[in-house]
This record gives structure tokens, sequence and C-alpha cells, in this order.
DNA sequence: CCGTTATTGTATCGCTCATTCCAACTGGAA
DNA sequence: TTCCAGTTGGAATGAGCGATACAATAACGG
């Protein structure tokens, strides 16, 4: 009489699609992945995809969602085990130089027209950067207290798109960014436009 | 007896192509962008556009080449047009946000993997770049005589994954990252990086 | 005028795309 | 055993892709 339990079968093919989805999607965007190339991957026929997901567009919106859970619970994870003391901005950029799918699908996806008729997946990652967004806010204004509001929305936009940057010019292959000078670099900017810094916003 | 001169309505063809593509090519990317469709907003034939180019990938490196061409030239004639005193970054950033085609486009190439069979276009991106990145690195030494050349190459590397990074917040819709902001942030960094403060970059 | 060359128009190829259809199989519930 | 929902296998569909072939035109030099 229990409410039918989903088929085991069913959630390990689910799996699989979207691992080999994800792999696939971020290395070549929304218009280059197929839907064949993902069947072959996976190892499941064309109809176990759409029996699994809407359409490319629903897939793709799970993809989004599921990497970005996963690397959640990898970060969080790895900072408990590490120290466990405030906000670290080294560990952030370096555990963000695993490039997680998500991002480089993400990043892909902004810049890129989204398809006609359905733009779920995209406008969902544009969610999760500003969550991202505030999320980096609320951090410097604890590490840095005499940060202002209009400071600390500053900051928080250009460490993200710091962020972005380095994610971009490591894909370029350019190597002169590590962890340590960025941290850096959001320290120096954060300590400077405190208190009597205020000149660089209006 | 003289070198046969090329058809007018051939080289007018061309621009009504390039113009074409690259507006479509940086809104859609390399997989999104079909021949079809640069056929159809250039309103030449598909035929006239294989014969100006040898194929897609071709006609990608074309793009770039083209569209950075025009953008230095737009930068180097509004340069001269207002204060031709020295390298000024907010002037660099403000003309960056009028978003030129080759940087859309560039990014998302330099993201997605390249087409099997060719990636010209793509490379031809990332020779941009390092010009570029060789550009601001001797622009910030003789801005900032007292940084050292480490901390040059690693401020130089920073500013233009930052360049990148807010072109893709522009994108994404974020509006809290003004040329002002970004051209400060440069100073900030640079000043603190000079002198006795070089444990920035060991 | 002619002939040559540059360019366009149209049709077509073989292929892959996203999506759908439906028959087959699977495993628990009745 | 029977039944049925969940799931897979595999083929089909219609559209669009990049690319090519080739006749038709347009402009120029002679």
């Amino acid at each position: 009489m229990s409410a039918r339990t989903t088929r085991a079968n069913g959630r390990a093919s689910r799996r699989q699609i979207l691992d080999a989805a994800a792999e696939i999607a971020s290395e070549c965007g929304y218009q280059g992945t197929s839907i064949s190339a993902v069947s072959k991957r996976s190892g499941l026929p064309n109809s176990s995809i759409y029996w699994h997901f809407a359409n490319k567009e629903d897939l793709f919106t799970a993809i989004i969602n599921d990497s970005y859970e996963q690397w959640c619970d990898e970060l969080a994870a790895s900072r408990n085990s590490a120290n466990g003391d405030g906000h670290n901005f080294e560990h952030l950029y370096a555990k963000l130089g695993q490039f997680p799918d998500f991002i480089r699908l993400g990043l892909i996806m902004t810049l890129e027209r989204p398809p006609e008729g359905g733009d779920a997946a995209r406008q969902r990652f544009l969610e999760i950067r500003r969550e991202s967004l505030e999320n980096l806010r609320t951090a410097l204004l604890s590490d840095y207290p005499d940060l202002g509001e209009p400071q600390a929305n500053a900051l928080a936009a250009m460490t993200l798109s710091q962020l972005d940057g380095s994610f971009v010019a490591a894909m370029a292959g350019e190597t002169a960014l590590t962890p340590r000078v960025l941290s850096d670099a959001v320290h120096t900017l954060a300590t400077s436009m405190s208190a009597g810094h205020a000149a660089h916003v209006e």
C-alpha cells in the first residue's frame, strides 16, 4: 500500500545521463551538445533521455542544478576538513580552479543568446550567480566591518567578475593568476576601501 | 596591363557578409551560427559566402580579425579626440562597455571546446589576448615605474581577467561595475604593489 | 563586339539534429 | 499467474546543417 518506490535502475540511469551530459555540455555548450552524443557517452538510448527529461532545455537546467549542488557539497566538505575558521577567499579561488562543470557551462550560456523558446537553464545559472554575489557581499562585510554598504556591493561585484575572468584566463591557458595573488588583491582592495578611503565609490 | 582591380561589388559583398556574420556569431557563438542565417541576414546567397571564405572556420577567423581591427581603430580615434595624455584605463573600460563583437565571440570560443578539424579562429583570438596582455603590461610599467617585473605581470593578468569578468557581468545584467570603479581598483592595486609592498607576488 | 573573369542564383548532396513512436522487457502487487 | 507502471531498444520523422556543383549573369579589357 506504500507509495510505489521509484525503481532503483531509473535513478541510476538518470545519474549516468546527468554525468555524461555535464561533461559534454561544459565542453561544448548548449548548441554544441547533441542528444545522441549524450546517449552514446552515457550508454543509454535516446529514448531514455527523453523519458527522464522533457527536452534538451530541461536536461540543461538539471545539469546546472545538479552540478552546482555537487560543487557546493564538495566546497562545504573541504572547508570543514581544513581550517574551519571564517571566510577564506584563497580557498574559494583554489576550489574554483578545479573547473566545476556548471561554471564553464553557465558562462557559455551567459554569453550566448538564449535559444528561442525557453531559457530556463540560463536563468537558473543567473539566479545562482545572484546568490553567490549576495554570499560574497555578506562575507566581505563580515571580514571587513569598516566597509560601507556601497563599497561592499562594488567589491563583491568586482570579486565575482574577477572569479569569472580568472576562469576564462585559465581556459585561455594563462597561468599568472594563482589563488594567492587573487585573494591578496581582494584583501588590498577591501582594506583600501574601508574607512577613510571612501573615494572609490561615490 | 595593370593588375586587374578587384571588382567593387566583391568587396562590398565581403563586407556585408562580415557584418552580418559578426552580429550573429557574437550572439550565437560558433556552433549556433549557421551559414544560411548569415546568408539570410546579409542578403547574399550561400554560394557567395563560400566564394569569399573557404569554410565556416575561415569565416570566423575573418570575423575576429575584422572586428578586432575595427575596434582598434575606434579606440585609437576616440583616444586622439579626447585627452591624448598617457594611458587611461577608465577610457579603456568605457570603450569595452560597447561590447565589441570580437570579444563576446572570442570569449565564447575560448570557453567552448574547439570544433574538431581546425581551431584557427580560436587561436587567433588567443593571440590577440596575448598581445593585449603585453600592451597592458607595458602600459602599467610606464604608469607605475616602481612596479617590479613580476608584479607587473601579475597585475596585467589580473587586469585582463577583470576586463573579461566585467564583460561577463554586463552580459549577466549586473550593473555595479562602472569604468570608474574598475580603473580605481587598478590604481589601488598598482600603488599597493609598488615599492615596499612586494609581498603580493613572490 | 568578344572573351575572360568575378560573382551570384539555384538545386542538391549526405549527414546530423531534436524529438517521437511503439514494441519489448522488467519487476513488484494483486 | 496476471497485470501494469517504469524503463529501455531501436527505428522513424522532418527539419536544418555545412558544403558542393554548375549554369547564369555582370562587368571589364581587348
